[in-house]
DNA sequence: TGCAAATGGTTTCATATGAAACTATAACGG
DNA sequence: CCGTTATAGTTTCATATGAAACCATTTGCA
């Protein structure tokens, strides 16, 4: 049970402050989704992110990926690897540049990307069916706002 | 530079799935919150939390702390042990249960409670500049919406 | 050319993190 | 009372993470 007060240090409210109500909702609605495909499938969040992009953009190279996924090129390179040894992911050698990777899924890639992707929907539907068709529509215009360019 | 697409297999676009750009907006602005004090005070993200709340509610148990920043008691528990070892936080068993902890902030915790809390409000303020008076009221009543009970 | 600087990617190392086991105390049921 | 179960908090162990060092290749330019 709270006790004493302190008005006259202007503590911090958290409940009401707005990056601390971000991190809140953003963790609790990404470990709903991870949790449908973490056990189920052996797959990180951060693998999840990489499939992502490659099963919409084709022959990226790691770099790439790091970019488009915002993570880092270690977390990239170690979550490559999981996938290339799972079998998910094909990597071969950009002819031109031979530092490169050009990557893209594998079938069997293919066949958890088309499995987790619509669960992934759902579970964003489920958020946003807390919020009525108006506040729907203003949260995506914002978080397109506050989305950092390049991001 | 991306190469085909998949259209067959619905990907998912990540920049404009709501997940993903929480996660996106909510860590980018946590950074910026914790570079203005990690380094300055050896302060880490989780210690900086409970101080924010032990700022608020003075007396509260570990427990208590837990369930007010959303962290793990685990978590808590590192996080006390430091504070209390930098002279931060103090530390006193309950009278009355003596499994429990009396925690509170000391004149040192009070000192960069009232540095950082500024800061923080701040970086609040900058993000919210970004969107017109508005769209920051919409965010407000949303991320209320959105926050778990208890949370 | 040829060599310094830049780039793509991986490895290393030190730290952060969480689940589960553990310790100590308190609460409950007979 | 006494044994069982629950609770507060810490420790252990295995994994995740990021910064910096590293290797290979390519680029830029004297």
């Amino acid at each position: 049970m709270p006790v004493k007060r302190h008005p006259d240090h202007a503590p911090l409210e958290l409940e009401s402050f707005v990056p601390y109500q971000l991190s809140i909702v953003s963790n609790t609605v990404s470990q709903a989704i991870a949790d449908d495909y973490q056990a189920r499938h052996d797959l990180g969040v951060t693998e999840w992110r990489v499939m992502a992009v490659l099963a919409r953009f084709d022959g990226l190279s790691a770099r790439e990926v790091a970019e488009r996924t915002a993570m880092d090129k270690v977390a990239v390179s170690r979550a490559l690897a999981r996938l290339v040894a799972a079998g998910r992911v094909r990597r071969h050698i950009h002819h031109d540049d031979k530092r490169r990777s050009v990557l893209g899924l594998t079938a069997a890639g293919w066949k958890i990307h088309d499995e987790v992707a619509p669960m992934a929907r759902q579970r964003e539907r489920q958020l946003l069916a807390r919020l009525a068709p108006e506040e729907q529509a203003w949260l995506r215009r914002i978080l397109d706002k506050l989305m950092p360019p390049e991001g």
